[in-house]
DNA sequence: ATGCCTTATTTCATAAGA
């Protein structure tokens, strides 16, 4: 069985390239983030001519993410429990309908699919460790990681996939000293990561195809992807009853070449 | 210093990304 993850940025401006890769790599499960469309908006017709199932979860302008599943898609969760919404900076006009309720974003969906649980995530970027963007990110992996520990107690296959918006490690960006005082690398964002993988979940490194460094995101301007100056944020956390099923790990840097990319290649994943 | 590029939208300009 084949699992992926694509941060997509648009799944309407890439779905050519999209179904191209689908046909191509053969995934069997998909999960998509920075979809940027509402969910009724989701090309499932499209994705469904090749197989696929989906299920969508959306809000607009911004973030987005999706699941499609050619092995079942059963018990769809949009977010999870006691996710955060960003409240905004003091004083900043706010963001929800009601006062004191913040409204999430579409960062988050679950599912069952051939037998595992599975999410596909968008973490907060941050933008800075001084905004509001960069706490709110930090209370987004809290709850997520009291999630999925709940959910762990009573799913042993759990694959938790996505942009994670955090280099594990220096060796996940292609120059350190660049990101000093940058998000991304900040201990308690690094700290997140670990206390996901404290739960049991394994970072399943995928080997790169061309160069050192499985770098999965590179950034559009100044040449970046040619220069191979890119980022590991899109990860896979897999629970053990997963991760020792992983025969194959791979990130598909073809798939940012050529014309119209997205700037995420997908992380793929071939279970026994 | 800050764009470098790309996206969707309250579009010929902006916000956001990381």
């Amino acid at each position: 069985m084949r699992l992926a993850t694509w941060n997509v940025n648009s799944v309407r401006a890439r779905l050519p390239r999209l179904l191209e890769w689908l046909e191509e790599a053969k995934p069997d499960i998909v999960c998509l983030q920075e979809t940027k469309c509402p969910a009724a908006l989701f090309p499932a017709a499209e994705v469904g001519e090749l197989g696929y199932e989906t299920a969508a979860h959306g809000d607009g302008r911004w973030n987005g993410v999706a699941l499609l599943s050619a092995v079942g898609l059963e018990d769809v969760s949009l977010g999870f429990p006691g996710e955060p919404g960003y409240e905004g900076e003091p004083g900043e006009p706010a963001l929800i309908d009601e006062p004191g309720l913040r409204r999430p974003e579409a960062r988050a969906i679950g599912a069952r699919c051939g037998g595992i649980r599975v999410w596909s995530l968008y973490a907060p970027n941050g933008r800075t460790p001084a905004s509001a963007h960069y706490a709110y990110k930090l209370e987004w992996f809290a709850a997520l990681r009291a999630a999925l520990g709940d959910e762990l107690t009573s799913e042993p296959a759990l694959v938790a996939c996505g942009d994670f918006n955090v280099a594990p490690t220096d060796a996940d960006v292609w120059d350190p000293a660049v990101f000093i005082g940058s998000t991304h690398v900040t201990p308690p964002e690094r700290q997140a990561l670990a206390d996901l993988r404290a739960l049991g979940l394994q970072d399943v490194v995928p080997t790169p195809m061309k160069g050192p460094h499985p770098f999965t995101y590179w950034d559009y301007r100044a040449g970046m992807f040619a220069k191979d100056n890119g980022m590991r944020i899109d990860l896979v956390y897999a629970t053990e009853a997963v991760a020792a099923r992983v025969r194959a790990a791979y990130v598909d840097r073809e798939a940012r070449k050529g014309k119209g990319p997205s700037d995420h290649a997908p992380v793929v994943v071939d279970l026994s």
